[in-house]
RNA sequence: GGGUCCUUAGCUCAGGUGGCUAGAGCGCUACGUUGACAUCGUAGAGGUCACUGGUUCAAGUCCAGUAGGACCCACCA
């Protein structure tokens, strides 16, 4: 890449890091020279992520954001380290999302419907609005930085994964686990089809209890029934009491007269009856409600079905046909109220079925449909999880995940759709071409014979992404390509995603994958938290609290936005987002780019700086900085391995931040008008560059822009097929470590007394630092690293040794058993210093006071572990020694007054 | 009706297997234009870790319960 000119400086970043002038640059970069790409033969180790895929129909929003960035991060470490990382991008072709888009804008541009261009038609016309829109998603994932597998792209309509579906199906039915019924199905009378259990959300709204009389068809009198849904009355079939509630015992077996209608229905007993509900006194319609549906069942009841597909009653309402539910409820109970047979209102709280989809209430209708026998897919789905061959983390969604599958109903997988996977299901038809339904239906990928029709519905939508590990691996293709991708890189590693698509989607997969394949899909799932507006609501167009990913993208810059995500993704915690929170992420990527130019500044381009000294041969800030690296490597791989990205992240953060910048970079600036030695620019390279590494997998823009200032490289020679960095343990020096934090906090200490006595920054002081004979190291490391002193405390004059006594007016601060003196003649206020002094002091007597107690007790010693006690001892006697300073200095200060 | 999660500094949140003088970011206070960075630096203030019990030598961390809040599941008309 273009440098800002040659000589010496000109690596120099002049400007504040911009990241719109870099990102797109680096991502045609990565796409260019193929390296996302990936291959069943290169030998490596694979390591799969399956993104999931998202809707046609879809824009990206924070939610994938996140797991996109969680994705991205792991493979990219997997990647530099060494494994043949594949993350697995495609889209899904979302059913009734997608037929509602598409019959939307043919309505809206041409006014016309769906059935006025007829199936054929309207299904082209589905596949050219995905030709134009369905790849935006897929887009605009690249501008978060997704290193996937492009070439791999899949789609849940590709003609291999339509024929996987469709063998599915056939394997299935074969198997007796897919049957085709009439039963009690939730229908959306919106979209006019069946949904399955999961696609309905029960609602809690502001109902009604209404109390109505059912006059006895013999004799006077009447049985009251308490309904919330008047309108099902026209297909009630009976009445149930409780066969033990005296009220109404010599009714059993009697009949009613059905108002409105004036049908008899018998009065039954069921034990399902509560007798202390509203008026004990239950109408049953079976053909609309659950409970009644197998009560009916029970009493051997007719069914009347009072509903059309459209919601509107149909010709069994009598008076009511053609109404809408709604307005048939207004109108019952308005004429119920004028015949006197209403005997009271009571306001109740109804829970209410509503469609995920349309958000339309559900009605129970009872209608031909497939299923699918669940529960002999689920038995080795529970078994994957609890013997731990699937893990989940956090591991409580495992509770979850038990507590459906191990109640799992029969699922509806007909939709009443054009748009999805045909039913592979063929009928014969009769001279009229009409389907014979007195002859036995086929099961069939291929039509079986000519005049033979397909079913009309399609399938649910997750019934083509249950099987998305391996269909999109080629499965159940046996070509040699097929099976060596399926064969390498299926099983997969981990699996990212939300919890609201536990059931939905992962459950099913891991019931596919061992059913199917006789292997588990993945063998870790990360369920993150999802995103939350600030105020813990979940974003929504219709609250228009949403927060536009690619909006924060333009503003702080995908790292930025990747930063923040993932240092706010905690364990399975939801986040409550805020967009101000990308500043942090922007801020940092701009600490990291400004960094750079404190030894950039002395670097001449084109030379290659590579360090030549030993670990021993540095100093000690260098020997500190690399123990501080050499951990935090250590502690990012294991945070990693535990999915905790968060923590990961945080720990280079730190790193880079408050000891690299804070510390490192502020001793190693040469002091004015001197040059940094080549040596030292190379260990600051080494050690710069290694942090950038760690860095990549979080932000890998920046971190790929960077890598190509510090050094020229061969073209293609990118950050982000770097082996990752490894900790070496010959070069972590504990001792040099452990000598450089007692001068850090000597620093702070003398920075305080300056910050206390509001001595000038600019203005020069004299220190005393008065060393313990038990710690030569340390006073040899101040005697050789009084520079450290000037540059970070401006202390011009520095006395060092051992005994050295307390000047007079001079302030203090204990570090250890070490001493340090800032004499402040004339500046010393005996009062501030008395105060500082006795509020050290109060803080350590409190905090010995503690440990004495614990170590008096017996108990502790006996029972808590050798080291713990240890530990406590040596806590004891370095705080008694530092408050035996504290006080003589005290003391001192009397003198001194 | 079951179940899960949350309650830690003014705000938003971290705190695997109990050992912490409880941390971060933002905000706040006081200084600061020292040739990386004001998208910054230095120093600092600020928490009886919701409450009540229990287990333990030791509890923010484990157990039980209470109170708020969020969510999931469930056929009470």
């Amino acid at each position: 890449m273009e440098s800002s000119g040659t000589g010496k400086g000109s690596l120099v970043n002049r400007e504040a890091y911009d990241p719109k002038a870099i990102e797109g640059r680096w991502y045609d970069f990565w796409e260019r020279h193929r390296l996302f790409d990936t291959s069943a033969s290169s030998g490596r180790e694979p390591h799969v992520i399956m993104m999931p895929p998202p809707n046609v129909t879809g824009r990206l929003h924070m939610g994938h954001a996140l797991q996109d960035t969680i994705q991205d991060a792991l493979t990219r470490m997997r990647r530099m380290q060494g494994f043949e990382a594949l993350w697995m991008p495609g889209k899904d072709h979302a059913g009734i999302a997608t037929q509602n888009v598409v019959e939307r804008a043919i309505r809206d541009s041409e006014g016309s419907t769906r059935h006025d261009l007829g199936r054929d038609a309207f299904v082209s016309r589905v596949w050219d609005w995905v030709d134009e829109y369905g790849d935006i998603i897929l887009q605009q994932k690249r501008r978060l930085g997704d290193s996937c597998d492009w070439s791999r792209e899949r789609f849940t309509m590709d003609d291999t994964y339509v024929e996987a579906v469709q063998r599915v199906f056939v394997r299935l039915y074969e198997e007796g686990l897919i049957y085709r019924g009439d039963y009690l199905v939730n229908w959306d009378p919106e979209n006019r089809t069946a949904l399955s259990d999961e696609e309905v959300d029960n609602v809690e709204r502001d109902g009604h209890l209404w109390y109505v009389r059912y006059p006895l068809a013999e004799g006077k009198g009447h049985v009251t029934v308490a309904t919330t849904r008047p309108e099902t009355m026209l297909g009630d079939t009976a009445i149930a009491v409780h066969p033990e509630d005296e009220r109404y015992a010599d009714l059993i077996g009697k009949n009613a007269i059905l108002p409105l209608l004036g049908r008899e229905i018998p009065i039954i007993a069921d034990d399902y009856v509560k007798i202390d509900f509203g008026a004990g006194a239950l109408k049953i319609t079976p053909a609309h409600d659950k409970n009644d549906f197998e009560i009916g069942a029970r009493h051997g009841l007719q069914v009347v079905n009072v509903m059309s597909v459209d919601g509107t009653i149909n010709e069994n309402g009598g008076p009511y046909e053609g109404l809408d539910r709604f307005e048939a409820r207004d109108r019952i109970v308005a004429d119920l109220e004028s015949q006197g047979l209403i005997e009271k209102t009571e306001p109740y709280k109804v829970s209410v079925p509503i469609s995920s989809r349309s958000k339309t209430t559900i009605e129970p209708l009872i209608s031909l449909q497939w299923f699918v026998r669940m529960e002999p897919l689920a038995k080795p789905a529970i078994e994957a999880v609890r013997s731990g061959r699937i893990t989940f983390y956090p591991k409580r969604w495992e509770n979850e995940y038990f507590r459906w599958l191990e109640d799992i109903r029969d699922w509806c997988i007909s939709r009443q759709l054009w748009w999805g996977h045909r039913i592979p299901v063929w009928y014969y038809t009769d001279d009229d071409g009409d389907i014979d339904e007195s002859r036995d239906f086929v099961v069939s990928v291929d039509q079986p014979e000519p005049g033979m029709v397909q079913d009309e519905d399609v399938l649910d939508t997750w019934f083509s992404s249950w099987l998305w590990p391996f269909a999109t691996l080629g499965w159940p293709h046996d070509d040699e390509e097929a099976k060596n991708d399926l064969a390498v890189f299926y099983p997969t590693h981990v699996l990212v995603s939300g919890y609201d698509i536990l059931f939905f989607w992962i459950a099913r997969m891991i019931m596919a994958g061992l059913h199917f394949t006789g292997k588990i899909p993945y063998r870790d799932i990360f369920i993150t938290g999802m995103i939350k507006d600030k105020l813990g609501r979940w974003m929504s167009k219709s609250l228009g609290n949403g927060i536009d990913p690619l909006e924060m993208i333009d503003e702080y810059g995908a790292d930025a936005v990747r930063y923040s995500l993932t240092i706010l993704c905690a364990q399975g915690q939801d986040i409550k987002l805020d967009p101000t929170k990308f500043e942090m992420g922007r801020n940092f990527a701009n600490k990291i780019w400004n960094a750079f130019n404190v030894f950039a500044q002395f670097m001449e381009p084109g030379v290659e700086y590579r360090r030549a000294r030993g670990f021993k041969d540095l100093d000690l800030v260098e020997q500190w900085i690399l123990h501080q690296l050499n951990s935090t490597i250590e502690q990012v791989n294991e945070s990693v391995d535990r999915y905790r990205l968060n923590e990961a992240l945080s720990a280079v953060y730190d790193l880079f931040w408050r000891d690299f910048c804070d510390w490192y970079l502020e001793l190693i600036k040469p002091a004015r008008g001197s040059e940094m030695s080549e040596e030292a620019i190379a260990l600051a390279v080494e050690l710069y560059e290694k942090m950038i590494l760690l860095l990549h997998p979080f932000m890998p823009f920046i971190t790929e822009e960077l890598w190509h200032r510090i050094r020229v490289r061969p073209d293609g020679d990118a950050c982000m097929v770097q082996s990752w960095p490894s900790s070496d343990p010959a070069e972590m020096s504990d001792a040099a470590a452990k000598t450089f934090s007692v001068l850090k906090d000597m620093i702070s200490g003398i920075r305080n007394i300056r910050a206390e006595y509001s001595v000038p920054p600019s203005k020069p002081i004299a220190a005393i630092i008065n060393v313990s004979d038990r710690q030569p190291d340390v006073l040899a490391a101040i005697e050789s690293h009084r520079v450290y002193f000037e540059k970070l405390a401006r202390v011009d004059r520095l006395e060092v040794g051992t005994g050295l006594a307390k000047p007079g007016a001079s302030a203090s601060v204990v570090v250890g058993r070490n001493e340090v003196y800032v004499p402040l003649a004339g500046m010393i206020d005996l009062d501030v210093e008395r105060e500082r002094l006795q509020k050290e002091i109060d803080q350590k007597e409190q905090f010995v006071l503690r440990i004495q107690t614990k170590l008096r007790n017996q108990q502790f010693v006996s029972k808590a572990p050798g080291e713990v006690v240890e530990r406590e001892r040596k806590k004891e006697a370095d705080t008694v020694a530092e408050l035996k300073r504290l006080r003589a200095n005290l003391e001192d200060l009397s003198h001194a007054g």
